[in-house]
RNA sequence: GGGCGGUUAGCUCAGCGGUAGAGCACUACGUUGACAUCGUAGGGGUCACUGGUUCGAUCCCAGUACCGCCCA
């Protein structure tokens, strides 16, 4: 006999270790199946298990489970990512906990306490997910550092770098001052932050003045007068040292006297007042600030396409840490050459100009923020600043308060800073047009369908792609280098050289490619990787020709996202052709949540349709055929959740008070597509008690032997009206719940099996049984048993993919009294009913006893007749059917709607109350027990009621539009409500008039 | 500024051209041999607003208001 209830703590870890020990999570490998594979978005090494996993993990199982269940060969392949920066990061912390830093150590040793890390306590979200019941194949788990997803990488790298689509560029980046490294778009937190917008003259070169004129929007001037400045707006007044221009728009006539003049950057010391052109460019807009913008391509955006398009110097001004530059000669000696430059006297290229250092010697070394106080505090005190009238009237800086967005390292949290640096970018451009085109042509479907748009607007607007850091930690970019010669075979003294990579995934191909470029006149030196710079040795004859040199290996790693990028693949062990590969590439489905969508899909497609496995044309297919875009898991105040916040909700613990299925279910059946998830306890108590009711219902059925009676069911064998019935539902509901996992509608699938376990099976079938298993009808009595224990298989079967561990258990436990089970529920077939399956009449014939019953308790309730009486009731005016079906069910209609029986009658009883039932009147007995006028009033309700649906039926009967223009079957439809309705009322008025007698 | 989405019962949310639904909460009653983590019955909604299309609109279209999120 099974417990009391579901003990959810003892089960879990017990069934998941016996799955895992007969290799229920691997896949079949059958070749008649049909492959169907999934690779987990692999959550980062340093990850703990959160609600958002735990969403998109149950998703994910229970569409392995399900289509595992039904005979698909399922592969889930898990794993995790490197995560760069995190992982350092962490390794960092634990390193400063003992008091060192990671510069205290040789780049080999650091790396190697990475790897010691890993090895202790990486990975821990693999091992929460257990807790959850995912049934990933744990054998194949993969970890994107592992050796052959790094052999993926290098070959990856190799071959875009050789097609041109991997290039080194000197491009403006995201920087992070703290982990000094360039970070991607994507790893970039925009928030608002207070912050100020200062206004600063920027005076006329060589004393030139113009008139400056406003006009409102009719063209009236509102200001004239005369000026020998041009009005700048910042939020970073410490770029202005950097500034290469001040740009307007072309159109802004309030500027176009001066447009071609020289201004002066009003900030360093006097005597070197560096000026700069006034340009045009469209980007300035004439309604913001005062319409003209200063352009310092090396550290915004925005300027920089400016200084692009324009041929403006960047200059840059800080170092990596986020400080002013200490660096070069001194102030005077170099703003004397940007002189030169800015007036056209002097040649320049971007390496000259980001060798300059721009900072007043007075600045130099201090930290950003601080330099910016004290830019401020000097442009103002020269009466530069433009002022307006402040309270007392007197003249103050023009300062405002401006909420600005400010872009925030979302690891480090420090200030992003834009930074002008050389970096290994991929052609993303290039790379999205398959991407962009597959998603077009239906070769991956997102779903649901609107989130295309996302995807397109982020590839049309995609940027090249960033992929070196300057971490420690990560795969080290195959690159070498070694020095450019001349025409002649020259190289210039005194390491001043340009640097040019060598490329290749082993050392062979390095040399190779060296060779090649060299020539074998020139000895190769050997690659070395042991130096924290790159300057390769090498030696040269007394005419300046290289003889030797050695290669230095680049220092910088690959952006994670650049293998994450190739695991739908990788993972299955490309580039070898392996079994793996060619039975589960592509994948069916990638599960993910939107805000991943860049970060995830669009790279994991563009490196699928580059270097994926070919499909019958003959070219690299798609890495999935759908993404399934799932909600965001909030608080019940619609409030994400993190850790930060407080409001994270503890998962174990979740699963630890209601158990995993209870969670698992939560999850499911909210989620709806398109809408986030408002999760509360409360809602997942609530699916714990549905676990807990299947239980019982299991334990009833066990109790009355119907438990594990035989797997194959003859639906057309049955006699018992209510056995064919519930057998019809099953198939309705599985016909349900099958459509909706197909459709990715997972609250449709998991509405459908709550509502025919809870709603159906166990608040009517069950009882509608009782009497059968409690009678003398030893046929019915073994039919029945059959039935309602092989509905209850069917009932496990359907909940195994949401609830895997109760229906197990119950798989299993009912097994005692019944043959053997053969299998794991896990690998049990999901069912698939035919025809025979329905059965329409018996369908309506429990309808009818249901109705009936309901009415009963409904009348009975409302008129306060004692729960315990047990009155008489009749069917007066009944049909034939309805007699036949009051003959074979009155007994249990009597037992559920605790009557004295329930009779055909010709005529109303005199102290019987009054209901309709179909054709027929139902007549309670019940005039002893109740209270007359509230009888009066309950029946008046429903007359009312139903008068004015039959006026609005009436009402669109009557309209000869209706008639003529809505479908017939509608109209029918409509007409036979309109019938029953009027039927019905006649009934009750009579009822009525019955109880005026009676009263 | 651009894009996406939302507005349905007290709360959280399904639904969707043809009778407005669920869970929770609420009210009343009830321990009848699976289950009080339960049962039975019940109350509660001009489906944000304004127009349009339609025989018919909560649903489709346009606009408005408010609320989110993403991007700039």
């Amino acid at each position: 006999m099974l417990d009391p209830r579901f003990d959810p703590s003892e089960a879990e870890a017990r069934l998941y270790e016996a799955w895992e020990a007969a290799g229920c999570f691997r896949p079949s490998m059958d070749t008649a199946a049909e492959p169907y594979c999934i690779v987990i978005p692999p959550p980062n090494v340093t990850g703990v298990l959160h609600m958002g996993h735990a969403l998109n993990h149950t998703l994910q199982d229970v569409l392995i489970r399900f289509e595992r269940m039904r005979g698909k060969n399922v592969l889930w392949q898990p794993g995790t990512d490197h995560a760069g920066i995190a992982t350092q990061m962490v390794v960092e912390r634990e390193l400063a906990n003992n008091g060192k830093k990671r510069t205290d150590m040789s780049r080999e040793d650091f790396v190697a306490k990475v790897w010691e890390w890993k090895e202790k306590s990486g990975g821990q979200i693999l091992e929460q997910d257990k807790r959850l019941g995912v049934s990933c194949d744990w054998s194949r788990t993969r970890f994107t550092m592992d050796e052959g997803l790094s052999a993926a990488v290098r070959k990856v790298f190799v071959q875009l770098y050789n097609e041109g689509l991997i290039y080194r560029d000197k491009r403006l980046v995201n920087w992070d001052p703290h982990f000094q490294t360039a970070i991607s778009d994507l790893e970039v937190e925009n928030r608002e932050a207070d912050g100020h917008m200062w206004h600063f003259k920027y005076p006329l070169a060589d004393g030139v003045t113009y008139t400056y004129v406003e006009k409102d929007a009719d063209g009236n001037v509102t200001l004239e007068e005369t000026r020998d400045y041009i009005s700048i707006a910042t939020t970073r007044p410490e770029t202005m040292l950097g500034d290469g221009a001040v740009a307007v728009h072309p159109d802004d006539a309030r500027y176009a006297p001066i447009v071609g003049k020289l201004c002066e950057i009003p900030v360093g010391p006097k005597e070197h007042r560096r000026r700069i052109p006034i340009i045009t460019d469209e980007y300035p807009d004439p309604a913001f600030g005062s319409g003209a913008v200063k352009i310092t391509g090396a550290h915004d955006f925005n300027d920089y396409q400016v200084a692009k398009r324009g041929g403006i110097p960047m200059y840059a001004l800080m170092d990596e840490g986020g400080a002013m530059r200490a660096d070069g000669p001194p102030y005077a000696e170099v703003a004397a050459v940007a002189q030169r430059i800015a007036e056209g006297g002097e040649d320049w290229d971007a390496a000259k100009i980001q060798a300059m250092n721009l900072v007043p010697d007075e600045y130099r070394g201090l930290d950003r923020f601080e330099a910016r106080a004290r830019v401020v505090a000097d442009i103002t005190a020269e009466g530069l600043a433009v002022t307006v009238p402040g309270e007392d009237g007197e003249m103050v800086p023009y300062v405002e308060n401006k909420t600005i967005m400010q872009p925030f390292g979302d690891r480090s949290g420090v200030v992003i800073e834009p930074r002008l640096t050389d970096q290994w970018f991929v052609d993303a451009g290039t790379l999205s047009k398959e991407a962009r085109a597959a998603v077009e042509d239906g070769r991956t479907d997102f779903v649901p369908e609107n989130w295309s748009k996302t995807y397109f607007n982020w590839l049309d607007n995609i940027e090249p792609w960033c992929i070196s850091r300057q971490l420690w930690w990560g795969h080290r970019i195959p690159a070498w280098y070694g020095y450019e010669v001349d025409e002649l075979g020259r190289v210039p003294a005194d390491h001043k050289g340009i640097l040019i990579p060598f490329v290749g995934s082993s050392e062979e191909e390095v040399l190779a490619a060296a060779t090649e470029y060299y020539g074998d006149k020139v000895r190769i030196d050997g690659l070395v990787d042991d130096t924290d710079q790159i300057a390769p040795g090498y030696t040269r004859d007394a005419g300046g020709t290289l003889t030797a040199i050695e290669l230095v290996r680049d220092l910088d790693v690959l952006d994670t996202w650049f293998s994450s990028a190739l695991w739908p693949f990788s993972t299955l062990g490309w580039p070898d052709e392996t079994e793996e590969l060619k039975t589960f590439y592509p994948g069916a489905v990638l599960v993910t949540a939107f805000d991943i969508i860049f970060f995830w899909v669009a790279r994991m497609m563009m490196m699928g349709l580059k270097f994926g496995p070919a499909g019958a044309d003959g070219t690299p297919q798609v890495p999935f055929r759908d993404v399934y875009i799932h909600a965001l898991v909030l608080d019940e105040k619609g409030q994400k959740m993190s850790k930060s916040k407080g409001n994270a909700m503890g998962l174990i613990e979740l699963i630890d008070e209601y158990g995993a299925d209870a969670l698992r279910f939560t999850l499911a059946a909210m989620a709806a597509q398109g809408r986030n998830i408002r999760l509360s306890k409360q809602r997942v108590e609530g699916y714990r008690n549905f676990s807990t009711k299947l239980w019982n219902a299991a334990r009833f059925c066990q109790m009355n032997e119907c438990a594990n009676w035989e797997p194959d069911l003859d639906p057309v064998s049955l006699n018992a009206a209510v056995n064919r019935w519930i057998v019809h539902e099953t198939a309705r509901t599985f016909a349900e719940a099958t459509r909706a996992l197909e459709e990715y509608r997972f609250d449709g699938a998991a509405g459908a099996a709550y509502r025919f376990v809870w709603n159906i099976f166990c608040d009517w079938y069950l009882e509608l049984i009782k009497p059968v298993l409690n009678g003398e009808d030893e046929t019915a009595k073994a039919e029945t048993r059959r039935v309602a224990g092989w509905v209850l298989d069917q009932i496990l079967k359907l909940l195994h993919p949401f609830m895997p561990f109760v229906t197990e258990e119950l798989w299993d436990k009912l097994s005692e009294h019944g043959p053997e089970r053969e299998r794991f529920l896990m690998l049990e077939a999901w069912p698939d009913f035919g025809e025979d399956f329905a059965a329409q009449n018996a369908a309506e014939e429990i309808d009818w006893v249901i109705a009936l019953v309901t009415e009963i308790r409904s009348m009975r309730a409302d008129l306060g007749v004692p729960p315990a009486a047990r009155v008489p009731a009749g069917l007066v005016n009944a049909g034939k059917a309805s007699e036949k079906r009051l003959k074979r069910h009155g007994e249990v209609i009597a037992s559920m709607a605790r009557l004295d029986g329930i009779r055909m009658e010709r005529d109303l009883p005199g102290d019987a109350v009054a209901g309709v039932i179909g054709e027929a009147t139902l007549a309670l007995s019940i005039a002893d027990h109740i209270d007359i006028a509230e009888a009066h009033k309950r029946l008046e309700k429903e007359i009312g009621s139903l008068e004015k649906d039959i006026a609005g039926l009436e009402k669109k009967l009557g309209n000869a539009n209706f008639i003529a223009r809505a479908p017939a079957e509608v109209v029918e439809e409509n007409r036979e409500r309109l019938t029953d309705g009027k039927r019905r009322l006649e009934k009750l008025q009579a009822a009525l008039k019955g109880l005026e007698n009676l009263a």
